[in-house]
RNA sequence: CGGGGUGUGGCGCAGUUGGUAGCGCGCCUGGUUUGGGACCAGGAGGUCGAAGGUUCGAGUCCUUUCACCCCGACCA
């Protein structure tokens, strides 16, 4: 290819607002373009490494017999209502009618039409386990799209589905992650692989791969030792025990002219933190109940653990007129003991969610439901029962790891997922099912499998770049040379043209720059900030020598070569020169 | 959804009390240059986000609306 007639220029200055440096290079370097919030044009370089980077993850799906398809964009809104996603999904869906009014969701993930198109075949055991894969858009009607590639509302994903049996399905899910693990390993990227939350999709467990970045937006904790590693939505940590050699002493209400944090009620009775209750009380829009969540004064509630405990899905904080005028207590005061089964007036259930670090302590303290009044010697089951039981604590840095380490907390980007589903979807839908060796019909135990293209190409790029620009792992860099030809001289022109050929034909990619009037120095800028691997340059210094000056990306000398050497290194194997 | 901000040539921006829309970069032409983003001369390119209003006259004032950015909330 040739610069001068590449689509897409680069840009002298940044011109970007934005902290993300994926973000600025990719834009500054021409691979991609915004059009509206969170969708973006790919200019011909950038589709080059996206499709690059579908090759590989291709070539890792169909090593694990994984088969690819492709789903309609369209999904029949049936079908997300069979499985009650139309409203669980966690992100919004997009919806279109045609011109008969039928009703399609631009597909966002694509269980139910994975699980729609199995249904329409006559599985039989014989067949299984079955995986079937597509890359195709996907819809996401994003609250805030961010970070240029990072966080968008239409991108192009890899999403797998596999069915099988519930004895088959371990072996599968380990195939999806060896696979991930190599795939991320080919494009240059390192990986934790964490333990999750499994959300909207359903199922019981899954993993996310994250690539350390400062700029991610997943939290995570890692203990180094045992490689013990949860988002932290899900990790767990090791509770202490604390006064439980104590006697229990009769509940008492004493007066307590305090505000209403923490902290107040601390310094007004002078006893630690972890002998206070916490209490944060929720309402859940999707089921109508309020969730009143309770926890060991130093610790704080996951929302997400709280959610999956009490089944709810969309959780919001109660607010100041519900606590009074519904329940009866009052913000900062909140106290489980006495705490009302539901609303007076609007009749919503009451759930109390308990931690289970509150069987670590004796004797708490914390409000009575009344303004400036608090109780002493709280005991769980004596003076308050819970509804369910949990663990609902948020993990922190510092804390003790379930293998008894440091929990190290990390951030990052989420570049893939893999998702044990089970029976979620089979249950949920009519004929998931196979047949058995006895000739009945079983329901399918599923797996989703998904990798995020351009969020994997922005990760890479965060991953890989300096001061000057991009510098690409070679497997997925656009072009593998840049050829500066500086100067105009006819014979420096013959000469490089010659080598673009030459190496052109034996199968080198490479990206000519043949921009005439062009100055060396903005070439060199170029070269550097579009990343490409290696340049050489022609020019009529390196004619006189009869020797071509080839250098690598981020490498600080350049080396001289005869024009047999470049082509020869080229042309054989690229990976162990210089 | 809450708070803050911005919309003016491809990009970045200026535009005073309302009076014929400008600058830098980029682009095109000619010339001089040519190893880390040159210089001179000439040129093309804008219904000033949209709609309505006030006015003799609106980029500027008023109303409505849309889009986008940042911080939260929320979420791959």
């Amino acid at each position: 290819m040739k610069v001068s007639q590449l689509f897409g220029r680069t840009s002298k200055t940044e011109g970007l607002d934005s902290n993300i440096i994926s973000h600025r290079l990719l834009t500054q370097a021409g691979y991609i373009r915004e059009s509206t919030a969170g969708r973006y044009f790919f200019l011909p370089l950038g589709q080059t490494v996206q499709n690059n980077i579908i090759d590989i993850v291709r070539k890792h799906m169909d090593a694990i017999g994984a088969q690819e398809v492709l789903l309609p964009t369209l999904h029949p809104l049936e079908l997300w209502k069979e499985t009650n996603r139309t409203t669980s999904a966690g992100f919004e869906l997009m919806k279109i009618e045609d011109r008969r009014g039928a009703e399609f969701a631009l597909g966002g993930t694509a269980e139910e039409m994975a699980v729609d198109l199995a249904r329409k075949f006559n599985v039989s055991y014989k067949d299984l386990p079955l995986s079937i894969y597509q890359f195709s858009m996907k819809f996401r009607d994003e609250v805030r799209a961010r970070g240029g590639l990072l966080r968008v509302r239409e991108f192009i994903m890899k999403d797998a589905y596999s069915f099988g049996t519930e004895e088959q399905f371990k072996d599968t899910y380990q195939k999806y992650w060896d696979a991930y693990k190599a795939i991320y390993e080919e494009l240059g990227l390192k990986v934790d692989v964490v333990a999750a939350d499994n959300g909207y999709i359903g199922g019981e467990y899954c993993h996310e791969f994250i690539s350390e970045s400062e700029v991610g937006e997943s939290r995570y904790f890692i203990d180094q030792q045992s490689g013990y590693a949860a988002h932290e939505d899900v990790a767990v940590f090791k509770v202490d025990d604390k006064n439980l050699g104590e006697e229990l002493r009769d509940l008492q209400e004493v007066d307590a002219e305090r505000g209403t944090t923490m902290e107040d009620g601390v310094n007004l009775h002078n006893m630690p933190l972890w002998q206070q209750t916490k209490d944060v009380l929720f309402f859940d829009e999707a089921t109508k109940r309020y969730i009143l969540a309770l926890i060991r004064g130093d610790f704080d509630v996951n929302e997400t653990k709280l959610m999956q405990a009490a089944g709810a899905w969309d959780l919001r904080a109660a607010t100041e007129q519900e606590i009074r005028e519904d329940l009866g207590s009052e913000p900062g005061f909140i106290s489980p003991v006495h705490f009302p089964k539901k609303g007076a007036k609007s009749g919503h259930e009451v759930v109390i969610v308990g931690d289970k670090s509150l069987r670590t302590v004796r004797n708490m303290y914390g409000g009575n439901n009344k303004l400036h009044k608090d109780l002493l010697n709280i005991n769980i089951d004596r003076d308050y029962q819970l509804d369910v039981e949990a663990d609902i604590a948020l993990a922190k840095a510092g804390m003790i790891s379930p293998d008894g380490g440091t929990l190290v907390e990390k951030r990052g980007i989420e570049v893939g997922n893999i998702f044990q589903l089970g029976y979620h979807y089979s249950n949920l839908m009519h004929d998931a099912e196979y047949t058995d060796e006895q000739g009945r019909r079983q329901k399918y135990y599923m797996g989703a499998y998904g990798i995020g293209i351009g969020r994997t190409l922005a990760a890479v790029v965060e991953a890989h770049h300096d001061d000057k620009g991009i510098i690409w792992p070679e497997n997925i860099a656009p072009y593998t040379v840049y050829l500066a030809r500086l100067g105009e001289a006819d014979a420096v022109i013959q000469k490089a043209d010659e080598i673009y050929m030459s190496l052109t034909k034996a199968g080198v990619l490479v990206l000519y720059d043949d921009r005439l009037g062009t100055r060396a120095g903005e070439k060199f800028a170029d070269a550097d900030l579009l990343g490409i691997p290696y340049r050489l340059v022609v020019s009529d210094k390196t004619l006189a020598s009869g020797q071509f000056e080839l250098k690598k990306r981020g490498a600080a000398e350049a080396q001289m070569l005869s024009q047999d050497a470049v082509i020869n290194s080229f042309a054989k194997s690229t990976t162990n020169l210089l």
